[in-house]
DNA sequence: ATATAATATTTAGCCGGCTAAATAAAATCT
DNA sequence: AGATTTTATTTAGCCGGCTAAATATTATAT
């Protein structure tokens, strides 16, 4: 029987990281009542202002679905309010409420950086200069068709 | 207001690969009617033989509830089967059916390598080799308390 | 003007991941 | 031996993410 070392891969660290990083994100997060993906929704609408869910799709990089459901919860709790746009009755934007722009501006200042900065502890300037033009090789290559 | 450019962290970036890692990871292994995450499970039960759930838990880096329902849908599928242990009777061992060996054998053979090639494509050796110590030192400074 | 196509969202349902609480069985303490 | 604690799994419920199909509304073609 072959032993694969698979826990060695590249593929295996990028998982286990991102699983942390989520971790790490929710525990940071809890204090706002808020779920780790969900700041990303609040910090674009307060860079964009009212925005469509459309927008919201593209700049998030994510489903249709998925926005309308995190909307759908954060307009729940509170974060935001959704409205219909009257020159085009398809259309839905969305805005932050006072608690949501708070949150975000908070979020953005404290958590956001504290765990960026955590992310590259003790690595020289020209190491994180390196980390950030893998990753983003990384992702170039794996967006690729086929 | 301002414009915090998160766009371009490294925790986004993370992210955004993690992603994309994950929806290609679910395209290869649509194939054989798996999710991305399951394979990893499948491959450690074919390294690691009969194992328990508490074992599963520890080399998966997952909590028991994950293991449990996994395990359910695998065994649903028919790429395993779960069995009391004899001489305690809390432990349960989950063992791969023909069709789950087949799948993970096959899966550790050409899908996963075929990703991790992807990842890396284009990139020297010394690239290589540095990206993976980033990562692990990325790794060990957001497991690390506080 | 009416039918057809394109666009924007939503709904339903499936996955992996997590937490917290419930079970059940073995180990330990008194 | 009987009560208590520890250990192994499961259950229930919440999240983000995805796909596929359903709606609804606007734009286009005939």
């Amino acid at each position: 029987m072959n032993k694969p070392m698979m826990c060695s891969t590249i593929s295996h660290l990028l998982v286990q990281i991102c699983k942390v990083h989520r971790n790490k994100g929710n525990q940071m997060l809890a204090a706002y009542n808020l779920h780790a993906g969900q700041e990303h929704f609040l910090a674009q609408v307060l860079c964009g202002g009212a925005m469509t869910m459309n927008e919201l799709t593209e700049n998030l990089d994510v489903t249709p679905a998925t926005v309308t459901r995190m909307a759908e919860r954060l307009e729940k709790n509170g974060f935001l309010t959704r409205e219909k746009c009257c020159a085009d009755q398809r259309v839905v934007r969305v805005k932050l409420t006072e608690k949501g722009t708070e949150a975000a501006t908070e979020i953005i200042d404290t958590t956001w950086n504290k765990l960026e900065q955590q992310i590259v502890k003790n690595m020289s300037t020209e190491e994180k200069v390196l980390l950030r033009r893998l990753l983003m090789q990384v992702l170039e290559n794996i967006e690729e068709e086929e």
